[in-house]
DNA sequence: TCAAAACGGATAGTGACACTGTCCGTAAAT
DNA sequence: ATTTACGGACAGTGTCACTATCCGTTTTGA
């Protein structure tokens, strides 16, 4: 397959593939002659996750490279790999103000509460302690007071996900680790659009119900 | 409240409050004089909701700027000015391909199969949609059978999802129209991340229980 | 067989985006 | 009275994700 056949079949286009290239989020072709190469089923599914990664997780260039080299490195056991990925996975700057501090311990003490096996350093604390921030800003919930209403919701949504999660690793087919890891990690991405979309359109739903009515004539 | 207080209490600088104000997100203070002016209240909440906007929706300027404006026109109704914010806050471009018309279809059966009354253009559906694809890219689902496996546990999540929503619609307070948008949509976005994260902490959770110890030494 | 088309690597260029810096005349503070 | 701050206008900056051009080589098809 040669790399007008992977740009027509993946849908991206020659220079944009060779710029993929240059930055190592696809690994080279084998090449026939000084200026021939050809690519195969891993180059697709390669394309495949990186504009995954790029069009559904909005992640830049740099980081999809981060996740690449997560993915390629044979050595790095399964796991290890998903947590690198889910760290790069996580956008956006993170504040060390007072509130972010007040945050942080909710965030612990919310993981010590369900139980979560999750590293210390785990990006994604970093991601649900921004989230609170900005939910106490408009008063939803109080950052000082560790046993409050509001995080019981988040509770409930702890148990249901994590009984979810299990499920979705144990739908993961029992291949090589590459693949293991690459179905994975767009397993996170992918499903996470879809629920937030399901989301979404229940509070339309919801909006109308409730909302609606007021205006119809 | 001058611009510079504004900025201390909001944690953005002076010059991109001025650019906030030359594109439109930011209101113009009260004029005091010829180069004065004074800021209020309302303006720090408007700062509150384009920082969440940018930082937890990763909108661009332009698409708050759309936001702002549906939630500033107090002849738009409430609903309205909610779908037109849902609206902006689909991010990435639509295709047209043969699979995203087939992943269409899918949408339009889940939507209309959980009774999700959400308009017909809604670009939420295309968000749907597009996750369907990579989905289905992978092998999660088949687009071309409308009546599979897999599509259950969405139509499971949209029962829970459409029950969280009429929560949170009623947990808004009922106060001026302008408020209660600015409450809706910040608590979209930001139920959204919280939600996020949760998952993938429950992702790791998962993945440690499943693969940690495979490599615990 | 031989011209035309395609290929792949290198390098420079582009356009969008989200700020950021500077200038300047006026107003407030000390 | 002098220093400091203010706010509007406008040009400039750095990053990012491509995209276009060039060039020597190789394949293709008449």
């Amino acid at each position: 397959m040669k790399m007008a056949a992977l740009s027509r079949t993946s849908g991206v286009s020659v220079p944009t593939l060779k710029y993929y290239l240059r930055e190592g989020l696809l690994h080279s072709g084998t090449a026939t002659a000084v200026n021939q190469a050809d690519y195969d089923e891993s180059h697709v599914r390669r394309v495949r996750l990186v504009r995954a990664l790029i069009d559904l997780a909005h992640l830049s260039i740099a980081d999809v490279a981060a996740v690449v080299v997560a993915v390629d490195d044979e050595t790095m056991p399964i796991h290890d790999a998903f947590g690198l990925t889910q760290d790069a996975m996580v956008i956006g700057p993170h504040r060390d103000a007072a509130q972010y501090r007040l945050a942080r311990a909710l965030v612990d003490g919310f993981v010590a509460r369900n139980d979560l096996h999750i590293r210390t350093h785990a990006q994604v604390r970093e991601m649900l302690a921004d989230a609170f921030v900005h939910l106490a800003e408009w008063g939803f919930i109080d950052l000082a007071d560790p046993h409050q209403a509001g995080t019981d919701q988040f509770d409930a949504l702890a148990t249901v996900f994590k009984q979810m999660a299990a499920q979705e690793l144990a739908s993961v087919p029992e291949t090589h680790r590459s693949e293991m890891v690459e179905y994975t990690v767009v397993g996170t991405v992918v499903v996470e659009v879809a629920m937030a979309a399901i989301r979404r359109m229940a509070l339309e739903d919801a909006s109308e119900r409730r909302y609606g009515a007021r205006t119809r004539r």
